[in-house]
DNA sequence: GGTTTGAAACTTTTT
DNA sequence: GTTTCAAACC
């Protein structure tokens, strides 16, 4: 077949532009994915380009697998070839080869950030940094953005020279980066920073991928950060075929270190870059489409782009609006379930996107109330239960005896009498003579003022040795049976019986169908190769295309999918946007752009929606209607409950002032559902004062009556409790 | 050395 | 409302 069958003019132009710099912007929907795959299928077919010298970077695996896949069916053989891999694997896989040459050995941790945080705790104790004034997470985020500026930390230190807070930053800095480079460990970050060391320390290194990679592509450009950007820069500058596709109105990991200049700025880099737009959407239908460029419009900082579709109108964006983040999930929950009924939309054609993942809870109860089959995407990950880590942190330990992190994780669990006291004169020993902490485990019975615990000490070592031979010769799933089996973890969950106890032996089963799916999959399996695997994917991953359950995830997580069917829950300014970007313009903007990116995953249907109340964190907010409703053109928007002039009902608690009175949503009759969370101003038979009993917090005494309109708040003094606020139909306070 | 309990912090988004 | 962490107790 030809490569350039069912293409429109721009998209052909994106295809068979293939030497020199490109820049592909690529609107939300306008096939770019088919772009990308028909010019490596171009490139090969048509051009003879051997599928070895093509590179295609991505940000997820799923990209990268839907890209190979559909690569795969395009070209008659050779396609397993091409270098078809996220940003993270492709450095692991470079650093897999040659780390050796910048001080690493090849059989390194990767840690993800909870292991950052445990690394970073230790580097503050010895530094005598106190964890309470100042946060590991703080110190974890400057240095994550330095290296995504490629700043190393005796830049970091020369930078900070004079303020006294950054220079803290940058000692802590350079300790936890020797931590790091002692267990052989790098995080997230180093992947992609060291490897960007390597290749500009090792010309040999640099000339090899620079001859590979004659044809590099990066996808989703407008979220690389400026060490992304160096390392594409460098692999590609050997025949300069550098094509990068992204939309800057999708960028939205600003706060990950995503550079925007990097696409804003493509032709101030490569003067000589062809720009190609694809501005027709495929996807969507008009109304949808129209509001998102409604709301867009909105952003001052952007590249001018018009996106248009051939389709029709179709139907209007729904927007409801609700007393309570409970009506709204039963709304969602029930309309989906309706809509299934009516053979209107498969399960697998519905997706609840929210800003936040604490948001996934609530939309979880109502979906399981009304027995419809879901799957959340992110929120906590597999990868990082306990149990999980546990198994993997022995894994590590047989793979890299140096990962101190790791050794130290699991060398009590099962509990083998090893406490803290025995593990701190193991540390210290280790120190002294210069040994990893694993070292000096082995020579137990040698560290003085042991004593009994150094026979525990011996017997740990002997079996991780023992595992160790047998990593050998045996397969990754063997390796984890044996550890499970010969530590007694599963015989000690088992003992438990409780329900928490089965969940996690359940995940443990499931980490071991994972490996033996690795197994058999892969070319050429092996356990460092099995540990990258687990640290390098991500939830969303895991989305296939047979499904049949409602999906669930953050805007964020949603980037690059589309489903017909779309609700977009929790449109609340304070909520989405965020409360955190509320007064800072770029930091809307991208709020925006996050907006954008989820009203263009739609394909047919759109709903919004909004709760008045809602409980964050044990505490009840009242948030307005997002500001990025009303950018919507309204005569896009249909519900029954819609008034764009809605105002905040926290504003007229404050004055005193009846929300009834004013805000004619008000006044319209909800539909009555048969739940207990429907508030009810009834008249209260106690009033300040009063001596009143609450089924939790015990007795206490009145001391404020509020009149919220809808309902009373009540302030009471429990005597032992402490003082609460609270709504009197939620309170169900008692007069004693 | 291990377990229990209560306070305190946490929530914006993640490869 | 949940999770994490330290102190106090066993």
């Amino acid at each position: 077949m030809s490569v350039t069958e069912n293409l429109n003019p721009e998209q052909i132009k994106g295809v068979m532009t293939t030497e020199g710099p490109v820049l592909i912007l690529a609107g939300a929907g306008s096939g770019k994915t088919r772009v990308l795959t028909h010019r490596v299928a171009h490139l090969i077919e048509d051009m003879g380009v051997s599928p070895y010298h093509i590179m295609a970077i991505t940000f997820t695996n799923k990209a990268a697998g839907e890209m190979r896949e559909r690569v795969n069916n395009m070209v008659s053989y050779g396609a397993e070839s091409v270098w078809v891999a996220t940003f993270h694997s492709s450095c692991v896989r470079i650093l897999r080869r040659f780390a050796d040459r910048i001080g690493y050995d090849t059989h390194f941790s990767i840690y993800d950030a909870d292991d950052q945080k445990t690394l970073m705790k230790a580097v503050c104790k010895d530094l005598n940094i106190d964890t309470k004034i100042h946060k590991e997470r703080t110190f974890i985020n400057a240095i994550s953005s330095a290296k995504d500026e490629l700043l190393d930390a005796e830049g970091y230190l020369a930078a900070a020279a004079g303020d006294f807070n950054k220079e803290r930053t940058g000692q802590v800095y350079r300790e936890y980066q020797a931590r790091l480079r002692k267990n052989n460990a790098f995080d997230f970050d180093d992947l992609i920073m060291k490897t960007v060391e390597l290749l500009r320390q090792d010309k040999e290194v640099l000339s090899y991928y620079q001859e590979k990679f004659e044809y590099v592509m990066v996808d989703e450009y407008q979220d690389t950060n400026t060490a992304q950007f160096e390392l594409v820069r460098l692999l590609s500058s050997g025949k300069n075929n550098l094509c990068v596709v992204g939309d800057d109105d999708q960028s939205i990991y600003k706060f990950r270190g995503a550079n925007i200049y990097n696409i804003l700025n493509f032709e101030k880099h490569y003067p000589d870059a062809t720009v190609i737009k694809l501005e027709q959407n495929y996807r969507s239908t008009g109304s949808i489409l129209d509001a998102a460029n409604g709301v867009i419009a909105n952003n001052r900082n952007r590249k001018e782009k018009a996106l248009w579709t051939e389709q029709e109108a179709g139907e209007k964006i729904v927007f409801e609006h609700f007393d309570s983040a409970y009506e709204e999930a039963d709304y969602v929950a029930s309309n989906i379930g309706r809509l299934k009924k009516q053979s209107v939309f498969e399960y697998k054609d519905d997706a609840i996107l929210y800003r936040t993942n604490a948001q996934s809870r609530l939309m979880e109860e109502k979906l399981i109330a009304a027995n419809i089959p879901y799957k959340i995407f992110g929120g906590v990950n597999f990868y990082s239960r306990r149990e999980i880590k546990d198994v993997l942190a022995y894994l590590k330990t047989v793979d890299n005896s140096a990962d101190d992190l790791s050794v130290q994780r699991i060398i009590n669990v099962p509990k083998r009498g090893i406490g803290q006291t025995t593990i701190n004169k193991v540390s210290e020993y280790a120190r002294i003579n210069g040994l990893s902490f694993f070292e000096a485990v082995s020579r137990g019975k040698e560290i003085p003022g042991m004593g009994k615990t150094g026979e525990k000490l011996n017997a740990f070592s002997l079996f991780i040795d023992r595992l160790r031979v047998l990593s050998e010769e045996s397969t990754v799933p063997e390796l984890i049976r044996d550890i499970t089996e010969n530590t007694g973890y599963i015989a000690e969950l088992e003992a438990e019986g409780t329900d928490e106890a089965e969940d996690r032996i359940m995940n443990i089963d499931e980490l071991l169908n994972k490996a033996v799916t690795y197994q058999t999959d892969s070319e050429e399996p092996s356990l460092s190769g099995f540990l990258e695997e687990v640290s390098l994917v991500a939830d969303i991953d895991n989305l296939d295309e047979t499904h049949d359950y409602v999906a669930l995830m953050t805007l964020h997580s949603a980037k690059g999918l589309e489903f017909p069917n779309v609700y977009m829950v929790g449109m609340e300014d304070g909520l989405f946007p965020s409360y955190m970007s509320i007064d800072d313009e770029a930091e809307m903007e991208e709020e925006r752009r996050l907006c954008y990116v989820g009203i263009t995953r739609a394909k047919a249907h759109l709903t919004m929606t909004a709760a008045r109340t809602r409980m964050i964190r044990g505490e009840t907010q009242y948030n307005a209607i997002s500001r990025f409703v009303k950018e919507i053109p309204e005569n896009l928007i249909s519900g029954s409950t819609y008034d764009p002039n809605s105002r905040n009902p926290a504003d007229l608690k404050g004055r005193g002032e009846s929300v009834k009175s004013l805000s004619p949503v008000f006044r319209k009759p909800l539909p009555v559902k048969n739940f207990g969370t429907k508030i009810e101003k009834k008249a209260l038979d106690y009033s300040e004062g009063d001596r009143v009993r609450h089924q939790k917090f015990g007795t206490g005494t009145v001391t404020l009556i509020n009149d919220g309109g809808k309902d009373y708040e009540v302030t009471v003094d429990f005597d032992s409790a402490g003082t609460k606020k609270m709504f009197a139909s939620f309170a169900r306070l008692e007069k004693v």
